[in-house]
DNA sequence: CACAATATACGAAAGCATTCGTAATTATCA
DNA sequence: TGATAATTACGAATGCTTTCGTATATTGTG
C-alpha cells in the first residue's frame, strides 16, 4: 500500500481529531490551516474512499467518513517508509539523531529513559 | 524549501555513500535496487542541480555531481517534516513510537541508555 | 407547492514526478 | 581520418495530485 499524499495525510489528521466527520466539518477543520474548497475536500475524499484510507456512511444525507486505519498504524508505517528511504533502513540511526542531534531537553531525555525501562520490562 | 522526491532521494542517497559521482556512476549503483534508464538518471540529475539539491562539476566531460547538503542535515529536515504532518508537531510523540513500538532489540535499547548518558552529560 | 440551501458526482485543467527517445556534441581509437 | 562510443540537452508522454466549476439530486421552509 502507498504512503497518503500530503492533503490526504491533513484530512486523516482531522478524522482521527474529531472523529467521524462530513465533508462540512472536514472542509471547516482544514480551512482553519489550509485554505480548500468544500469541493476539492470532498473530491479527496471520495478517492480516498476508493484508496480505503476512508469508509463512509452513507445514511445520512451528509454523508459521514471515519479513518479506516488508526492513527498510530499509520505512523508506524510513515516512520518505517521515512526510516527505509532515508536512513537506509536503520530506525537506530533515527533514533540517534533525535537523541543526539540537540534539541531534546533534559525533561525529554528522562522521559525517553522511563520509555525505555518499560521496553525493557516487557520482555 | 521543499522536500526532495523519492526518485531525488535516491540519487542522494548513492552521492551521500560514494562521494561526488558522475550520471553513469549513480545509475550503475541505482540498479542495484531500482532499475532506472540512464537519460532518466540524467534528466533527474539536471533537475536536482536547478533545486539547489546537487552542485555539478563540469571540469570533465562526464559531469561530476555532488550532493550539496550534509546527510544529516536532510535526515533532520524530513524528521521534522513528517513529525509536522503526521505527529502535530511533536517529536516526543514520534520517539514514543519509534521506542515502545517493540521492534528495538533489548541490545538496541542498552544503546539508547547511552546515547542518552551521553547526551545528559553534555549539559 | 415552489424556492433556496446544501449535498454528491464528475469532468477537466494545471502542475509536478518520472520516464524515455532522439538529436547534438565530444572523445576514443583502429 | 573516420567510425564508434559515450555524454549532455531537451522535448514529450504518462500518470498522479490538487483544484475547482457545473450539473444534478435532496432537504427544509415560506
Amino acid at each position: 500500500m502507498t504512503r497518503p499524499t500530503d492533503a490526504e495525510l491533513a484530512i486523516l489528521n482531522v478524522l482521527w481529531n474529531r472523529g467521524p466527520c462530513t465533508v462540512r466539518q472536514v472542509t471547516g477543520e482544514l480551512n482553519r490551516s489550509r485554505p480548500t474548497g468544500y469541493t476539492t475536500v470532498l473530491k479527496l475524499m471520495q478517492i480516498m474512499t476508493g484508496k480505503k484510507l476512508v469508509k463512509r456512511d452513507e445514511q445520512s444525507r451528509a454523508h459521514v467518513y471515519r479513518a479506516l486505519h488508526p492513527r498510530e498504524q499509520m505512523q508506524r508505517r510513515l516512520v518505517k517508509d521515512l526510516v527505509r528511504r532515508a536512513f537506509g533502513g536503520s530506525t537506530m540511526e533515527l533514533l540517534q539523531q533525535a537523541i543526539s542531534g540537540g534539541t531534546a531537553s533534559a525533561n525529554d531525555l528522562m522521559t525517553m529513559r522511563r520509555w525505555i525501562s518499560e521496553q525493557e520490562k516487557k520482555s
